[in-house]
DNA sequence: GTCTATACGCTGATAGAC
DNA sequence: GTCTATCAGCGTATAGAC
C-alpha cells in the first residue's frame, strides 16, 4: 500500500491534497461531523476546486473508500505472487494489515474502524468487496475443507478476521499498548488450531 | 434483557416511546441521518417533550446508550447466577446475545453495530464500558491462565469478542442467512480448541 | 481550473400558549 | 407537562469573476 501519495492514481496533486486531508478529518472527527469548509480548510484548495474534483464531499468520500479499497487488493496480489500456501498467504496478509496499523493509522481505520453505509449508501458492503471476498477465498483453501458448509466457512472466516478487526480496533483505540505485530504468533498459533490447520504439512 | 418497554427503567410511557422511536431510526439511518423532527414524527410526541426528558437528540441517544449497557449488564448477573464454570457463562452470554440477535435485532446492532464516539464523544469507549468488561474477567476465569500476559487475555478476547460480533454484524447485515445460534456449537468447538481449553475438566 | 461570495434548505433549539 | 410556531446557525451547493 504505497499510500496515497502514489502518483498511478492520483495523478493530479490537488487530488492527493483534498484526498489526504479529508481521509485525515474522517478518521479524526467521523464523516458527518466534518464540513467541505473545514476540507477546504485543510487542504488548502477552495471549495469550487473540492466539487470540480469529486463533485462534493461524499464524493471525496466515495474515491477515498475505492482507492483504500484498491490499495488493499494491491497488497493481496503482492501476497499472493510471493507466497504459495494458503494458509501463509493468510498469516502475511494479517501481518501486513498489523504492521500497517502502525504506519499507516488513518488508512487501516477508514477501512476497519468506519461505518461507511451511513455516508456511502450506495456502495457494496465492505465485506462484499472485492479485497475481502478475496480473502474469504483464501481461507477456504487454507483449511482445506472440501466438505466444509457455507456456515462453517463463515464461522472460520469470522474467527479469523473477527479476532484481526478486534485487535486492530483496539490499537487504533489505544486499548492495546503494542504494536500488534508482537501479538502475531499467538494469534496465529490460537487460530490454526482453532481451526484445525496443521502448518507443517 | 426485557427491552426497552421494562417498568423499572421506563416509568414514563412518553420516554419509553421516544427511545424506541428513535433506537429504529437511529439503527435504520443512523444517527446523523436522523433528525430530531424525525423522532418527533415516529415518537408521536412533541418536539418540546424531546427536550423537556432528554434535553434534545444527544440526550435521547445516551440514555439509549446506558440504558441498553445496563440490560446487557444484567443479562451478565443472570447468566453468573444461574451458570457455574467460567467457560458455561461464556457459552451461556454469547448464546443468549445470539438469540436476542434474531428477537430484538435493533438493540443488538445499537450495541454492536454503531460508532459511539461519533455522537456521543464523551462516553467512554464500549469495550470498557462496565458489561464488557466483566466479560473480559470471566473470559480470564475460562481460560485458567494465571501467568497470562497482558497481550495474551487481549487476544483471547479478540477471538471470542472479535468472532462473535463478526458474526453478528454479518447476521445484521443479512450476510448470514441462517440465525446464528445454529453456529453456536461449532463457533464454540473451535475457540474452545484455539484457546485450549478442556470443557470435561 | 481555481477561487470567492452568496443562496438555500435543514437541523437543532427556544419561547410562549395551553 | 405537552405542544406549536418560529428563530438562528450551519452546511451544501452554485453562480460567476478571474
Amino acid at each position: 500500500m504505497p499510500y496515497l501519495k502514489r502518483q498511478a492514481s492520483c495523478p493530479e496533486p490537488i487530488d492527493c491534497k483534498i484526498l489526504t486531508a479529508a481521509l485525515n478529518l474522517f478518521v479524526k472527527s467521523g464523516y458527518h461531523n466534518v464540513s467541505i469548509h473545514k476540507i477546504q480548510e485543510e487542504a488548502d484548495v477552495s471549495i469550487g476546486s473540492i466539487y470540480r474534483h469529486f463533485n462534493g464531499k461524499e464524493g471525496v468520500a466515495q474515491a477515498l473508500y475505492k482507492h483504500i479499497l484498491n490499495e488493499l487488493d494491491e497488497l493481496i496480489d503482492d501476497v499472493i505472487a510471493n507466497t504459495q500456501a494458503p494458509a501463509k498467504q493468510i498469516e502475511e496478509i494479517i501481518k501486513q494489515l498489523f504492521e500497517h496499523t502502525e504506519t499507516h493509522p488513518e488508512i487501516i481505520s477508514y477501512i476497519f474502524h468506519t461505518k461507511h453505509v451511513e455516508f456511502l449508501p450506495n456502495e457494496p458492503l465492505m465485506f462484499d468487496a472485492e479485497p475481502f471476498t478475496r480473502i474469504k477465498n483464501i481461507i477456504k483453501l487454507s483449511i482445506d475443507s472440501n466438505k466444509a458448509s457455507e456456515m462453517e466457512l463463515q464461522i472460520n472466516n469470522s474467527l479469523i478476521m473477527g479476532s484481526v478487526t478486534k485487535l486492530i480496533q483496539l490499537r487504533l483505540d489505544g486499548l492495546a499498548k503494542k504494536p500488534l505485530v508482537e501479538s502475531l504468533d499467538i494469534l496465529l498459533e490460537k487460530l490454526w488450531q482453532g481451526l484445525g490447520v496443521d502448518l507443517e504439512t
